[in-house]
RNA sequence: UGGGAGAUCGUCCAACGGCAGGACAUGCGGCUCUGGACCGUAGAAUCGGGGUUCGAAUCCCUGUCUCCCAGCCA
């Protein structure tokens, strides 16, 4: 979309932009930012700001940049930093040759901070941390000057030039923004612009011993880099204030910062906090565990950046709080999936059939079309025999009324190959378990389709015995069992234990045999899959289900 | 009377003084060599109370509820 083609109806924030560049203001340029903290895996919550931010940019053919607001060199690490942008790379978002860090710009915010400091709007504060937390009053009783708020430009200086270089300790001094005690909004109560911390950077090393905090460093980075629309969640409404008037107070140039609500999905957690907590207690297999909402965890789990980046469209921005159905979600994969994923067979839970008036060592090569939904897909070959593999699911010795699929005396298609009819049912004497089923086929239905015109009502997917290859495949369910799992002091509590189901020796059909993470298989009725990009390999391969298919049947029997 | 923000189908998002609409989810039906996909169809909402207006989800008043803020985190 491009201002000249709108849609009919543009978020508030489009609109506001619209507004913004038909006014001329900022020269008529829109340049945006995504700026994460490298201090853990992005997941989905930031692809909606990433869609959004290099989403705007590029409809108003401006610039979008990738920035670290690597600020607190105590939390960050570079091993963040490469999986954010591997993350953001994926996504689509293009910051070219824009990649910047906020500790490109200590120098000069080390400058600008001078500036303050001569012209007596920041001062150097001895106050230790609970001293300046008994200062700052509370939510609805004022604060108190500090004791140090007056001192001398000269002496301001000399002590910010002693901190920089290393004289005091850690936490002993800070510099601080001089703005209003009483003010009613926290943020503006003579806010931190300093620390002192002897902590070496991921990439300034051990130059700096003092850092600049959040609200110090974000708005004169936006001004530095000539952002023009700066796009945050909603939780630094009330940091506003201050980013105004910094950049107020230095006279430079001036984005917009605009607030959205940040996204939130049903059984799930989006916070880094909580996600990283789950890592490190080993919940979760890591940071990309297919079960997570991290970027690198769908991604392994199987899903697209398309369906991603659909999905982020689909939620919409806005300022209300909101938690999204994950159906959602699974609903932009299947879709995505549907128009590109090669159809196979793929037997999870495997049932013998011989088909005993099938010729003993006849081997067919019947033709299998890749997908029905892209005629350029083509076919492919797949062996049928007399011996193959069904889903146990797909056979019931006394069927309820509606089963379609194979039960005693009952007639189904074979995908792509014949009509079969149940003859007789072999059973575990002790167990009494169905260990495998006799068939007959009709050799005038090749392909499937009955030359007399008579239909069957059940269609199945099967591998042939002999030429089947073993797979390992894992089935996913939601990570947390409540829908919202935040709405417990301890939220790890609501982690759903079968969130992971593990089938072995499932066979699948022989084209599998090569199959990589970069291509997305639909297993016929059973779901979409992908090749574990961790622990799939030639001879051991292992499926993730991306998605499941949506199941009329299973929903049928749940009444 | 701390400050800030927000309340529209079950869910998410529209409608910006002029017929409350779309998507997901759900129900029903059709079609199908995937009980998939696809097609059709149904139900489903303006937080409460006042006011302005020919006309209010939208403007005004009032009430209620929810979320965020007291890091030398971002």
């Amino acid at each position: 979309m491009s201002p000249n083609e709108p849609k009919e109806s543009l978020d508030f924030i489009r609109t506001i932009i619209a507004a913004d560049v038909a006014a001329g203001k900022s020269g008529y340029r829109v340049h945006t930012r995504f700026p994460p903290e490298p201090n853990g895996y992005l997941h989905i919550g930031h692809a909606k700001s990433i869609c959004l931010n290099s989403g705007v940019a590029r409809e108003y053919n401006g610039l979008f940049n990738l920035r670290f607001d690597d600020t607190n060199p105590v939390k960050e690490e570079t091993e963040y930093v490469e999986s954010i942008k591997a993350d953001v790379r994926w996504l689509g978002a293009e910051w070219e040759d824009r990649l910047y860090f906020a500790s490109d710009y200590f120098d000069q915010l080390y400058e600008f901070a001078l500036k303050l400091v001569n012209d007596g709007k920041a001062y150097v504060c001895d106050l230790n941390a609970e001293e300046m937390r008994e200062y700052r009053g509370t939510l609805t009783e004022p604060g108190k000057n500090s004791p140090y708020r007056d001192r001398s430009v000269e002496e301001n200086l000399d002590l910010i030039e002693r901190m920089r270089k290393g004289e005091f300790p850690d936490g002993s001094r800070t510099l601080r923004a001089k703005i209003d005690m009483a003010a009613p909004n926290l943020n503006m109560r003579d806010p931190v612009m300093y620390r002192v911390l002897h902590a070496r950077h991921h990439r300034t090393g051990d130059k700096w011993c003092i850092y600049p905090m959040y609200d110090w460093a974000h708005g004169q980075s936006d001004s530095i880099e000539g952002i023009t629309h700066s796009l945050c969640d909603i939780s630094f409404e009330d940091h506003r204030p201050l980013y105004d008037w910094f950049l107020d107070q230095l006279g430079v140039h001036h984005p917009r910062q605009i607030e959205f609500a940040r996204l939130n999905i049903t059984y799930t957690v989006l916070s880094k906090r909580k996600l990283i907590q789950l890592v490190r207690n080993n919940q979760v297999w890591g940071w990309d565990d297919p079960r997570m909402p991290t970027l690198s965890g769908l991604r392994r789990r199987g899903y697209t950046s398309e369906s991603v980046r659909d999905f982020c469209d689909r939620v919409g921005v806005a300022k209300r709080e909101s938690m999204v159905d994950v159906a959602l979600l699974e609903y932009a994969l299947r879709e995505d999936l549907n128009k590109r994923a090669i159809r196979v067979m793929a037997v999870l839970r495997p049932l013998k059939v011989i088909i005993d008036n099938y010729p003993e060592d006849q081997v067919e090569e019947l033709d299998a079309i890749n997908n029905p939904e892209d005629d350029s897909a083509g076919s492919r070959k797949i062996p049928f025999s007399r011996e193959i593999y069904i889903e146990r699911d797909d056979f019931m010795e006394d069927p309820p009324k509606k089963f379609f699929r194979l039960s005693p005396g009952n007639e189904v298609r074979l995908k792509h190959a014949y009509f079969i009819t149940c003859d007789r049912v072999v059973k575990d004497d002790s167990t009494g378990e169905v260990v495998e089923l006799h068939c007959s086929y009709d050799p005038a239905t090749k392909s499937g389709e009955a030359q007399d015109g008579r239909k069957v009502k059940g269609t199945l997917h099967w591998v042939s015995a002999a030429h089947a290859i073993d797979a390992e495949v894992r089935l996913f369910d939601r990570l947390f069992n409540k829908e919202n799992p935040l709405d417990d002091e301890d939220f790890a509590a609501n982690l759903n234990p079968d969130s992971l189901e593990v089938l072995k020796g499932c066979r699948v059909e022989p084209c599998l045999a090569d199959a990589t993470p970069e291509t997305y298989y639909q297993f016929l009725r059973m779901g979409y899959f992908v090749a574990d990009v961790k622990d799939s390999a030639p001879g051991a391969l292992v499926f993730n289900r991306s998605v499941s298919l949506r199941d009329s049947w299973a929903k049928m029997q749940k009444k």
